[in-house]
DNA sequence: AATTTCCCCAACCGCGAAGTT
DNA sequence: TAACTTCGCGGTTGGGGAAAT
């Protein structure tokens, strides 16, 4: 295929807008609506190639960008999101309405990537840095004898921390010792997952209620694949999710989630998954019947799960309680600092105990 | 107060996919 | 089917403000 030529160079102007350029384009997007970005600009009397006026319209100046922190919840959903997408800015960007895929991925590189690394976290695979912690020792000798013990405080990792991904740190050593080739085994089908899913569109959280946005919404499907996060654990992923649900709903000591009304804002909205194959978007577009080996039941706030976040994530657009609704995790506000992020998850992980149930002892 | 360093993010660039002729 | 055009995505850059010295 032949390759566009770039914008004229000639008489085109470059580098930030002003207010003045910003009026024109908007003004003419008002009275026209967008499409052919070639001849856009030229109609619109700008200088400016249609490239720079397409980015300056999605990422800017459109009515329905939300501007200002990451809620918290966002952030939770980028990394969620991430860790099956990977770098899919706009497909993560689809799922969190009001913004842009250049500020998701702005965000990603000046924030989250360098907590993850902070937290011993690989950003790209959102597994632990196994190179930088030396588990097998820690795990093997400790953890297990005591079901006070604190995993992220052994491994001396910070906040978000999802307690899925410090299993897999250690189902992956303990593995590891098992089978050599357990790890590079577990790549392999991690890679092969996102591949699959990456083929499928995932559906749009919300849809925009944007007048100028002509761009068509796609259908959303009964279902949704999801089978990354279910390969990406492995065999074991059923195991550990039977003990999980009855660890929780017996021992885990989510005070923070509930007293915060977390737990069941995660939960409430999405029905039984099945088979780890699927999760529902949406439940009022499916309604499959409950399986016996559901284990993550929805109307359950003592669940914590993969499904979790994707639950609050499918949110339909009709949901009375949107992504950014203050009603949501915080009481008043789902805006947080930085430090206040970092402590709040501090504080759960330190609450987040690791009893036998967890089935940490059952992969060592 | 002046200078340097660090960090954020708006904007650019190059490429590939999809659409059109 | 090939050539061409348009669009959108992801990686990268650099200007400018904030923080540190």
């Amino acid at each position: 295929m032949g390759r566009a030529p770039c914008c004229e160079k000639n008489g085109l102007k470059k580098g930030p807008w002003t207010p003045e350029e910003d009026q024109k384009l908007i003004d003419y997007i008002h009275q026209n609506g967008y499409g052919n970005w070639r001849t856009l600009p030229k109609n619109a009397g700008l200088q400016r190639c249609g490239k720079s006026c397409r980015l300056r319209w999605t990422n800017y100046l459109r009515p329905d960008i939300k501007r200002g922190r990451f809620a918290f919840e966002e952030e939770e959903a980028i990394i969620q999101l991430h860790s099956i997408l990977g770098n899919k800015w706009s497909a993560i960007a689809a799922r969190l309405p009001g913004r842009t895929d250049n500020e998701i991925k702005n965000y990603w590189n000046t924030h989250i990537r360098k907590r993850l690394l902070r937290m011993g976290i690989d950003p790209v695979t959102h597994s632990p840095r196994l190179d930088l912690l030396d588990l097998s020792s820690i795990l093997g000798s400790s953890l297990y004898n005591s079901s006070q013990m604190n995993l992220s405080r052994l491994l001396g990792v910070q906040p978000l921390v999802n307690p899925e991904i410090l299993r897999l740190a250690s189902s992956l050593l303990s593995s590891n010792r098992e089978n050599p080739n357990f790890l590079a085994q577990n790549v392999q089908e991690n890679q092969m997952s996102r591949d699959v899913l990456q083929s499928t569109e995932l559906p749009p959280l919300v849809q925009p209620n944007n007048q100028f946005d002509q761009t068509p919404i796609p259908e959303i499907p009964n279902c949704v694949p999801f089978s990354s996060e279910t390969q990406l654990m492995g065999q074991n992923m059923e195991q550990f999710s039977s003990d999980f649900t009855n660890f929780s709903s017996q021992n885990c000591q989510l005070n923070e989630w509930q007293s915060n009304g977390m737990a069941s804002n995660l939960t409430q909205d999405y029905g039984p998954v099945s088979d780890y194959g699927y999760f529902e978007s949406d439940q009022s577009i499916m309604d499959p019947p409950p399986s016996e080996n559901s284990n993550f039941q929805s109307h359950d706030s003592n669940n914590f799960s993969f499904a979790s976040v994707f639950s609050n994530l499918s949110t339909p657009a009709s949901s009375p309680t949107p992504l950014n609704s203050s009603s949501t995790y915080f009481n008043s506000s789902s805006i947080a600092t930085e430090d206040e992020r970092e402590s709040y998850c501090s504080n759960m992980m330190l609450k987040f105990e690791m009893p036998e149930m967890f089935g940490v002892s059952e992969f060592m």
